[in-house]
DNA sequence: CTGTTAGCGCGTTCAG
DNA sequence: CTGAACGCGCTAACAG
């Protein structure tokens, strides 16, 4: 069906060897060379990668596997992170997690078999199942947004402690100290980063560790955020302000505090991640942004740097900042206590 | 590097022939299969599906291009689609078209040379350049949300005209009489259907065409939706309705509403896709809601059934029903006429 | 059920 | 600069 070398010899008379050399940018002589490009022309003719990438070990591809491919912070990284590959003559193959990490596995062992030159994760826990079969390989891989215990793979983050200490300093400015944390797992490198984070600026301002904090179980959804807060709410005593350690958390909360606002006092609140939120929520809330474009950069650097290295390189660390966007006073301003 | 059949022949002293056999589900004697298993283990091989894509012209992986990555509505359907399709044993490439239609034609080549059995595709305009590339080589293909002129390719999309006639129809119960529309160009099969159906609701209730619709240009996005619904409202007569032909126009139109509450009686409003939204936003809006989860469902469906047809099959056009989802009545509520 | 043989489409030696 | 020959890892014919 597809055209191969062999019918663009028989149309030209050219031998595979030229013509392979064509198609990789040696030198042709011009005569063949207008020969090659009416044939690929006539035939529309296009290199089998496959083939290509059978033979030379090199798929030009990279792989990407995410956990979650319904969100927004995601999404956007790899969208900047694809147009930076792509500058770079990689194609990128995107695989969803789901938040599974059997998927997660079931993911890497397809881009290995697609034989990609390297894989940019957002793991889904600590540990990734796939790993080590990557590194048997030699295919270099690198961390987005969570760090994985004991691999040698490099990673991009934020510094999540210094991120959640923002949202906590603000607070306690407006003169909060009951502020309660909604945040998952501990067994995602995030949350627990985060909410030791918020352990720790709590400590510092007020001398002792938060009253309340709230572990939200698994699964960390909108769902979750909107039940969270609910119970937050319901201790004693009550928080007068309350951190989302996440997109989705932030999400449920508002939902959870638009139900309540009518009936009962609502609790200060301040969100995490995209912007856009920001925009549409009134009154304008809080939001410790992440500077997704640079993640996104950064991820795409250290890939295509291993991939060019002749050696093996020592495991690199980017730790990136964020930034506290401040919104609407009210959403964050103490309004004496509710106990 | 990575281990082959010939190390599992050297470990066990089995054929090539008959460990190709086991790894794709034939019969072989069970002594054989323990050893080959053991091998396997030892080796930590894992079959190569460029070359096995290579010798048996089937990647047992489907393409789906995606015009914007940064969708809701996009990747809830990709996210559904991929789970069915992997359930049929398919693997799935995902690649962003960003939105222009030169990235959607180099995704296709991507994939093309990447041999993959099927393409699902959600076009950017009424053109896809890769089409006869695609067809060239047997490569079925499905497109969703849009509709393509003259190709014949299955698709998937909803009835885009009733789907506006329900907000029209609501919205003139509530006692509107001038609304204005909130879309995008005409080139995007969805924005001239919803355009459409738009005119021939509201002829149908008023007896005449509508007085005022808006035509935001590209990009369409959430800046284009506030921008233009507040060039909207500085018509004459002020429209007391506006609907929103798309996700990202509601979401620019609510930021801009929410700008105006303070200072101006606000439009009735009612707006298109992502549930999530109406959780969010307060009070809550009406929505135009498509069946994310059917619409994977379908196209997953006339992909593989396509991939599995001996004989060419003819086009099959699916078109689905969408819901609108009611909010609150101050939303859509006609408080009189404002000019 | 097993083994042998011959490619899939391409890139890379070499000799010319 | 060009062409012939070989092999990447695997599957599909056969014959046994």
């Amino acid at each position: 069906m597809a055209a191969t070398y062999k019918d663009i010899r028989r149309l030209t008379g050219v031998s595979l060897a030229t013509i392979s050399k064509y198609f990789n940018g040696g030198n042709v002589i011009h005569n063949n060379r207008v020969l090659i490009e009416q044939a690929t022309r006539d035939l529309g003719y296009q290199v089998n990668d496959v083939a290509r990438g059978l033979r030379s070990r090199r798929s030009m591809t990279l792989g990407v596997v995410l956990a979650e491919l319904n969100s927004t912070f995601y999404t956007t990284i790899i969208s900047s992170m694809e147009e930076k590959l792509r500058e770079a003559g990689y194609g990128t193959i995107i695989c969803d997690s789901r938040g599974s990490a059997e998927a997660e596995a079931e993911a890497i062992h397809f881009l290995i078999g697609k034989m990609v030159d390297g894989i940019v994760i957002m793991p889904v826990g600590d540990e990734v199942a796939g790993l080590a079969a990557a590194a048997a390989r030699g295919v270099p891989v690198v961390t987005v947004d969570r760090a994985i215990a004991n691999a040698a793979v490099d990673t991009v983050v934020i510094d999540n402690r210094a991120a959640i200490a923002s949202a906590v300093d603000l607070l306690v400015d407006a003169g909060h100290i009951d502020i309660g944390l909604l945040a998952g797992p501990d067994a995602i490198f995030t949350m627990r980063e985060r909410r030791l984070g918020f352990r720790e600026a709590v400590k510092r301002h007020t001398g002792r560790l938060p009253r309340r904090t709230f572990t939200q179980p698994d699964p960390v959804s909108v769902q979750g955020g909107y039940q969270g807060l609910r119970r937050l709410l319901a201790l004693e005593p009550r928080p007068t302000a309350v951190v989302c350690a996440n997109y989705e958390f932030t999400v449920g909360a508002t939902v959870a505090i638009n139900e309540l606002a009518a009936d009962a006092p609502v609790p200060a609140i301040v969100g995490f991640d995209n912007l856009d939120l920001a925009r549409i929520i009134r009154p304008r809330p809080t939001l410790v942004v992440q500077p997704v474009a640079q993640i996104a950069v950064r991820a795409a650097e250290l890939i295509l740097d291993r991939i060019a290295s002749p050696f093996p390189l020592e495991p690199r660390s980017v730790v990136l900042e964020s930034e506290l966007v401040v919104g609407d006073p009210a959403t964050y301003a103490f309004r004496g206590g509710q106990s």
